[in-house]
This record gives C-alpha cells, sequence and structure tokens, in this order.
DNA sequence: ACTTTGAATGTATGTATGTTCAGATTGTGA
DNA sequence: TCACAATCTGAACATACATACATTCAAAGT
C-alpha cells in the first residue's frame, strides 16, 4: 500500500494523509467564511464543515489566525500562478493576452462565490489585520506593470492619438475589480458572459483596431 | 438651556441628547470596524471609542447587530442623498451629471478610508447576513437606470457608432466600483486627481465628443 | 514482534463577548 | 419645588470562543 497512486511523490502514507487534512482545512475554512462570514468563521463552524477534530487547527496552523492567513495565501498564490501563465506565453500577441486575462478574471476558476466571498472577507481587515495586505496585494503587484506594457504595445501598434497605457490599465483593472464587486453583490443575476462583453466593449473603446 | 442653537427642532434638550448619543454611537461603530475590522468591533471597542456606557447600545439599538445594521443604512442613506441631488438636477445637461456623478463619488465625503473600509465590511457579509443586502444595494439600486438613461442621451446626442447604453453604464459602474477597490487596497499611494483623470479618460473613449 | 514516532482526538480551561437589569442621575411638567 | 419619567450607567450573568494538553491510535522503523 506503499503507492496507491493518489498521492504525491515522496509522501508516505502518514505524510500524504496529513497533506490532504491540511488541504481540506484549507478549504473547509473558506467555505466557513463563505458561509458565515468572516465573524462566523469560528473554530466550531470549521470543524463541522470539515468533520476534522477541533485539535487539528492547532496541529497544522498552531492558531486559527494563521489558518486563515494561509487561506488567503492560497488564494492569491492559485490566482497569480494562472495568472503568469498567460502573461509570459511568448507566443501570444499583445492584444490576445489582454483579452485572455480579461476572460481569466472573469471565468469561474477565480469568479466564483465562495473564493470571491473570502477575498472581500480579507480585503475587509486589511487596514485592521495588516498581513493580509502581502496575500491581498499579490492580486495586481506585477499585473499592473505587465499590462502597462501590453497596452504600450497595443499603443504602438495602433498609433492611437491621446492614448495613455497607465490610464489604460488603470481603467481596465478597475474594470475588472469592479465586475467582481458586482457579482459578489449581485450574483444570481449575474451574466458571465454579458460581463465579459462589457469588459471588451471597453477595450474596444480604447483600442478600437485590437477588438 | 432650552435652545443653544445647536439642537434640531423640536427637540428638548433630554431629545437632543440622546439623538446626539445615538449618533455618536453610529460614528463610533464604523470607527471601530475601520480600526479593528468586523470582527474586532466588539461592543468594548466601541464603548472605548464612543466613551459612552456599556449599555447605551442596548437603549438604543436593542443589539449590537442592530447597531452595525443602522450603521450601514446610515452610509447607503447619506450616499444616495447627495447622488440624487445631482440626478434630480433638471438644470443640468446629461454630460454634465454624468461628470457630476463621477466626480461625487471620488469625493472625499464618500471615498474616505473609514467610510470605504465600513462599505467594504458589511459587503463582504452579504452572504451571511442577507439584512446586509438591502443598504448595499441602495448604492445601485436606481443609480443604474438613471446613468443608462444618461448614457443614451450621450448617445443620441453624439451619433456614435457602435455605443450601447446598458454596457456602457455597467462598464462605467464597474469603474467607479474598481476605482473604490483601489483606494481600500492602496490608498497611502492613491491619487484622487489621477483616479478621476481615469475614469474621464473612459468616458471619453466612450463618449468622444462629451468629455 | 517490539519500540518509537507522529498524527489525531476531544475534554478542560480561562478569557472575551453580548445582553440584561437594578439602580443612579437628570431633565420635564405640574 | 417636587414627583415622575426618561436617560444613562456599569456590574452581573451566561454563553461562545480559542487554545492547551493529556490521551489514543496508527504507521514506520528496527
Amino acid at each position: 500500500m506503499s503507492d496507491t497512486g493518489q498521492h504525491e511523490e515522496g509522501l508516505n502514507a502518514r505524510e500524504f494523509s496529513k497533506s490532504k487534512n491540511r488541504r481540506h482545512l484549507l478549504d473547509s475554512a473558506a467555505e466557513a467564511i463563505f458561509k458565515h462570514g468572516f465573524r462566523g468563521a469560528t473554530i466550531a463552524a470549521i470543524q463541522e464543515i470539515s468533520g476534522l477534530s477541533r485539535g487539528m487547527i492547532n496541529l497544522h496552523f498552531k492558531t486559527k489566525e494563521n489558518l486563515l492567513l494561509a487561506v488567503a495565501e492560497d488564494l492569491s498564490n492559485s490566482y497569480s500562478e494562472r495568472w503568469n501563465k498567460v502573461a509570459l506565453d511568448p507566443d501570444l500577441p499583445a492584444a490576445e493576452k489582454l483579452r485572455r486575462i480579461i476572460q481569466l478574471d472573469l471565468s469561474p476558476d477565480f469568479l466564483n462565490r465562495r473564493d470571491v466571498a473570502v477575498w472581500f472577507a480579507f480585503r475587509s481587515e486589511v487596514y485592521s489585520n495588516p498581513e493580509y495586505r502581502k496575500s491581498i496585494d499579490s492580486r495586481d503587484a506585477s499585473l499592473r506593470d505587465v499590462m502597462i506594457e501590453l497596452c504600450q504595445t497595443l499603443i504602438d501598434e495602433g498609433n492611437y492619438l491621446d492614448a495613455d497605457a497607465e490610464l489604460a490599465t488603470d481603467g481596465l483593472i478597475a474594470l475588472l475589480e469592479g465586475t467582481w464587486t458586482d457579482f459578489h453583490l449581485h450574483a444570481e443575476e449575474f451574466d458571465r458572459s454579458k460581463a465579459e462583453r462589457t469588459c471588451l466593449y471597453i477595450a474596444k473603446s480604447l483600442f478600437p483596431d485590437h477588438f
């Protein structure tokens, strides 16, 4: 039973089980935040959702606050990872990269109820708990620089007059952020494809020849 | 001492004092949310910030949760009030209204650290506490309809091709929302006038002849 | 087979928190 | 001036909560 094919390489059964529980705790904590809000995400709630024992959090994360921090980092990492793949792809033209970044931002992998709710939860305490900032900011730390470059490329290619790469980037980022907000507040009525059309509509109005 | 000139009409000293304390509680609760986050906005924290007694919350709002709800409603009301003044002004042309709505949204009266943090706090729990939705949604309930009308007016006036009032409105609202998010996350570096330029830049790209 | 190691559990403990309420204080109307 | 009623207070209470830790259980090593 040393190799069931389920666990990652280099992990024996015990380590595998432990890492699975860790992962399960992260998911359950996120679910708790989603379901009960930040305030209601108590150890008891996480325990109930996970089905794991009370002491598990202490074992894996020492404190509940550490667990929450890990949830934020986990979310942030998976976002950055996917986003970087698009940005660093050498085969894609600038306009296509921009389009894909927009589409990625609107894809259910990230723009889904639970994750967005969790993003908003951590953001809501970004002042009172500065530790959260690091994870939250990773969303736009390097993203902005890359997008400015992309926009500048489009501006050069299209010979757009009065265009400003920085303003366009900030506008587009705000647009995407605002779309997340709209989704968060109105998930029931939210129309994903319409949101995409809206974003591309703005992109087209900025770069008519490219979209 | 029945008329110090400070209190509203029709209120005697006792009523005046009571309503002042109520107001003070609302402010202190908002301050507590801002300083300590939603989770840290405990009665003890509110008590310390307000300097009022512990039992005061019970007297004015019965429960702490009611107080929080009142904070949300208060915020929402003052936003709607100001916004409606612009929207209903019969003397302003459509483009000017749109510009003023944008400027109002970015003015320190609303786009300030404390209030934005409090908005985000309530939004973060919009799923787990459906009561909050009502207050939070008032921000965009009727706003959207008015803006669609304004955009349609501009489109008709400017004979813009391929223009869509609804998409433009959703884009602009998302843009403003996203700008709030940017402010919330990066208040230190946030440049208000640059944000305004960004928003007007997008507006101009949508309606070149009007901005 | 035996020992050792580490994961997992759940009760115990003390602090933090929201609410209640009996009493103190103060403005109001008679 | 006095009695009443309303505002206001803060200690008392019960509950909720996170953490600590002694114990159990299972896998790994020898």
